[in-house]
RNA sequence: GCGAGAGUGGCGGAAUUGGUAGACGCGCUGGAUUUAGGAUCCAGUUCCUCAACCGGAGUGGGGGUUCGAGUCCCCCCUUUCGCACCA
């Protein structure tokens, strides 16, 4: 169209984007700015990370925006002096790709490989600053190859274990499911409800780890509070007491855990999960064993989802059997209740009606017996009889024989004690953390480095073996067993111990489990016989910034702790912690609000705006419409302002570019200038200060805010000084450096400096010169805002005062009134309080 | 239900520690220039009242602390996210 035709040529004119652009993408790759040298000095190095990328197409704008604020981060650190490793991979094994593979009939290395190519040739075209010597792809054997070191070490201190038990089952994916990967009872990739089914499996022992993971969030004040609260819930350590009760009739041990002891001789039933093993030995009778045998494969067939819900009324099946309380030998009835957890503590519970919700709602639709054993406080007592819900808060123990009268914690604390010393009860910490389950019955992951010998069992490959290879094979349809399974050549070796016929085991590992130590590959990528010298992580770890989605808060960075703890205690890592900072960036968000998804269909290419706008103009669009935690509404909108201070402010500022050899390091006094230069040469400082704060913080979008105020205030005409005017112009450039990268380093070119701006010293702001030296002075009576007066920088309440009762204003105000209190806040307000 | 955020003009958002609410930008209104503009420049733009000045109200609602509250405290509403029978 013609229209454009014109606005197009006019700005061609000024800046052509697409040439500049270009231009110093290539300078960047040749010159190898971004490449880190190997081990530099740990007080100047800055390891800067994102979530490395799922290649399942082109990168999106949520893409843009993660890799915008590191790429912005590594900019500005840069110019500070740091060495930086700003490094980027692919997380390119799992199901996605594979369903992909099979919907399209390729191979899932194909589909990934060209997925990868297609995304990385688009971060190159935006420019961030990785270094590309160092990227690594997961589903490549000299990456696995340490991704099975690290099961094997694992393996080695029984880290890495099998067992039979129930376990999430996707029916879809026709696979198991991490608890972390059940999402509302749903698959998390495809959304069918998922499935209770018992089979041998491998386990990640994290639950040895849920204390330390738990106790060093307090060692992470840089990250955000709600991930800490997300991860403490999610390991969700309680403490309390392990109670044995015991069958009557065979005296079998019934431990139960609970975190209130003191409500034990409230216990009117115990109740037991559906799944659970004990029901088996009961031997119970015909009419018991007939209805429990019915209760159990009811509940078995139902959805999590369903079990959980609240609304659900609870229900269960007495025993026919009892358990004796071993406080005061007590009988009570024993029910199977499908409200017990059978994953959580013993899978029983001592239920107590008078004091727990839930145990409540049972006992009165079953008619069991309710016992009040805490009162509120010495004068409010409860009746059984009268109670619509159980009193579930701390009180003084009642008809609880020799605690009576005991409060609270301490009556917890006495109970226990007490158990314990007569050997039927401990202090016991319960954790809702479960082993992580990381074997998957798909072909796409990385091989289980394990050989299954009939004589000698679980028996781990050599080191000197790794990796092993992941076959490639044209059939990897899922069908609820491993696809690998079905490969001869691949499952039939000999085992390494005895040499006789064995067989490999079958399963892949999960994808998290090959992205919870991507980022220790990057320090060392090329190095074929370890994961990574040591000496070299000292030199980047941990991680100065991590910046991501939320999404990962209790899987990926659980998982991310959990690998860094066992590397550090297993000597190849002095940190206890893989990342000092994390930074969760916000959504970015289509016109109605919603997230952008490829499901929901209402993305917007990130490479199209690219080619339209440049890289610069969307860098800074994106970056000023909120700040980086905040959600995004895309909007072109956004992208009228910017470019307008692109092109008309910016570009233009070499117009007025006057060589002068400036000294970027001088201070300017009041004496040296104008009074016009000396306020242009404040509000350059102010600059600094304010954009200096702002990036520290990755608001950006602040940071562009005074770079606007500046350039609007700035005219060269009006500036008399050519060394303050040269300032101004090179410093802004410096400044946009982190932001728009592209632009800075081609008007630094044209400023006539060496290659590269960002090897320039990012500018520091004059303490002399912040302030102006006329500030004004808000003069409030009683708090409200009723004049300003003019007064120095430095003046004192005497000033202020004088100046604001010269104000026949303020005298009014004060006429025939009383002034009870005069408040000075030097440099801000003053404030007149009278009656 | 529990836990953690958030709620500021027509819109995106500013306002480290309580100290002139609405920076910066979008949009809108008026003007200039132009054959024309979705270009550029200038002015205005929280709401109410007013010709104007002056004044009044104002950061989801209600209360409180304070000379002074968007910011701190209490109650409530809305909303986002997380967890969801964890004994």
């Amino acid at each position: 169209m013609a229209g454009d035709m014109t606005i197009d040529e006019k700005t061609n004119q000024r800046y052509d984007f697409q040439t500049v652009e270009k231009k110093w993408q290539q300078r960047w790759i040749e010159s190898g700015l971004f490449e880190a040298e190997e081990s530099p000095d740990p007080d100047k190095s800055f390891y800067m990370l994102e979530m490395f990328a799922y290649p399942s197409g082109d990168i999106h704008m949520g893409h843009f925006r993660n890799y915008i604020i590191g790429d912005a981060v590594t900019r500005y650190q840069m110019m500070l002096g740091k060495t930086v490793l700003h490094p980027f991979g692919w997380d390119a094994f799992g199901l996605p790709a594979e369903r992909a593979a099979i919907a399209r009939n390729i191979h899932p290395q194909d589909w990934t490989l060209s997925n990868i190519a297609v995304s990385r040739k688009t971060l190159q075209k935006v420019g961030i600053s990785y270094d590309w010597s160092r990227e690594i792809v997961t589903s490549e054997p000299d990456y696995y190859k340490f991704t099975q070191w690290i099961f094997l070490r694992m393996f080695e201190k029984g880290l890495a274990y099998r067992k039979r038990g129930f376990v999430n089952w996707c029916p879809e994916d026709k696979t198991v499911l991490a608890n972390e990967q059940v999402v509302q009872g749903k698959c998390e990739r495809c959304g069918t409800l998922v499935e209770k089914k018992d089979q041998v499996q491998w386990y990640f022992k994290i639950t040895d780890y849920a204390d330390r993971l738990t106790d060093d969030l307090d060692k992470l004040p840089d990250w955000p509070e709600n991930v800490k609260t997300m991860q403490r819930e999610w390991i969700g350590r309680s403490y309390g007491a392990e109670i044995d009760f015991t069958v009557e009739e065979t005296g079998e041990k019934l431990p139960v855990f609970t975190t209130r002891p003191d409500t034990i001789f409230g216990v009117t039933f115990m109740a037991v999960a559906p799944e659970s093993e004990l029901l088996d030995s009961l031997n119970l009778d015909g009419e018991f064993a007939a209805k429990v045998a019915e209760y159990r494969r009811k509940a078995l067939a139902r959805s999590d989802i369903e079990r959980a819900s609240v609304t659900e009324e609870k229900d269960g099946v007495f025993t026919g059997k009892y358990a004796i309380n071993p406080f005061n030998g007590e009988k009570v009835q024993l029910w199977v209740a499908d409200y017990v957890l059978a994953g959580y503590g013993t899978g029983a519970v001592m239920a107590v009606p008078g004091h727990d919700t839930r145990d409540f709602a049972f006992a009165r639709k079953y008619h069991i017996p309710i016992k009040v054993v805490i009162h509120p406080d010495k004068d409010t007592k409860l009746d059984a009889k009268e109670m619509t819900d159980a009193y579930t808060e701390y009180g003084v123990m009642v008809n609880s024989a020799e605690f009576d009268g005991l409060v609270g914690k301490d009556a917890i604390r006495k109970v226990t004690d007490h158990a314990e010393a007569k050997q039927f009860g401990r202090h016991k910490v319960n954790f809702k953390l479960k082993d992580w389950s990381l074997s998957r019955q798909r072909y796409w992951g990385c091989p289980i480095p394990i050989i299954h010998c009939q004589k000698c069992g679980e028996v781990p490959v050599a080191d000197e073996n790794l990796p092993v290879e992941l076959p490639k094979v044209t059939n990897f349809q899922p069908k609820g067993r491993s696809p690998l399974a079905d490969v001869p050549e691949y499952m039939n070796v000999a085992c390494p111990k005895c040499g006789g016929d064995a067989r490999r085991d079958p399963d892949t590992m999960d994808t998290f489990v090959c992205s919870s130590w991507y980022y220790l590959r990057y320090i060392d990528p090329h190095n074929e016989n370890a994961l990574m010298e040591k000496p070299k992580g000292k030199s980047w770890l941990p991680v100065d910034l991590y910046v991501g989605g939320i999404t990962h808060a209790t899987g990926h960075l659980l998982y991310f702790r959990f690998f860094h703890k066992f590397l550090h205690d297993i000597g190849l890592l002095d940190s206890l912690e893989p990342a000092t900072k994390l930074f969760n960036h916000g959504m970015v968000c289509d016109g109605k609000g919603e997230v952008m998804s490829k499901s929901k269909g209402n993305v917007v290419s990130p490479i199209e705006l690219i080619d339209q706008r440049g890289v610069d103009i969307s860098r800074l669009g994106m970056f000023f419409t909120a700040p980086s935690e905040r959600e995004v509404i895309w909007s072109e909108d956004t992208l009228t302002g910017v470019e307008k201070f692109v092109y008309n402010k910016i570009v233009a500022l070499i117009e007025g570019y006057r060589s002068s050899a400036v000294d970027l390091k001088r201070y300017f006094k009041h004496a040296d200038l104008s009074d016009d230069d000396w306020a242009l040469y404040v509000k350059l400082n102010q600059t600094i200060k304010k954009v200096t704060e702002s990036v520290e913080r990755l608001q950006f979008n602040t940071a562009i805010a005074a770079l606007m105020e500046l350039t609007r205030d700035y005219s060269p005409d009006k500036t008399a000084d050519d060394g303050l005017n040269d300032q101004v112009i090179v410093k802004t450039i410096q400044m946009l450096a982190p932001l728009a990268p592209h632009l800075s380093e081609e008007l630094w070119e044209k400023c006539g400096f060496e290659f590269s701006v960002l090897h320039s010293d990012w500018p520091q702001f004059d303490p002399d010169a912040i302030v102006t030296d006329l500030i004004n002075v808000a003069v409030q009576i009683n708090g409200k805002l009723r004049h300003t007066v003019q007064v120095v920088a430095d003046a004192d309440q005497e000033l202020v005062e004088a100046a604001a009762f010269e104000s026949p204003k303020i005298q009014q105000y004060v006429a025939d009134k009383t002034i009870v209190k005069k408040i000075y806040v030097p440099g801000r307000i003053f404030n007149i309080v009278v009656r």
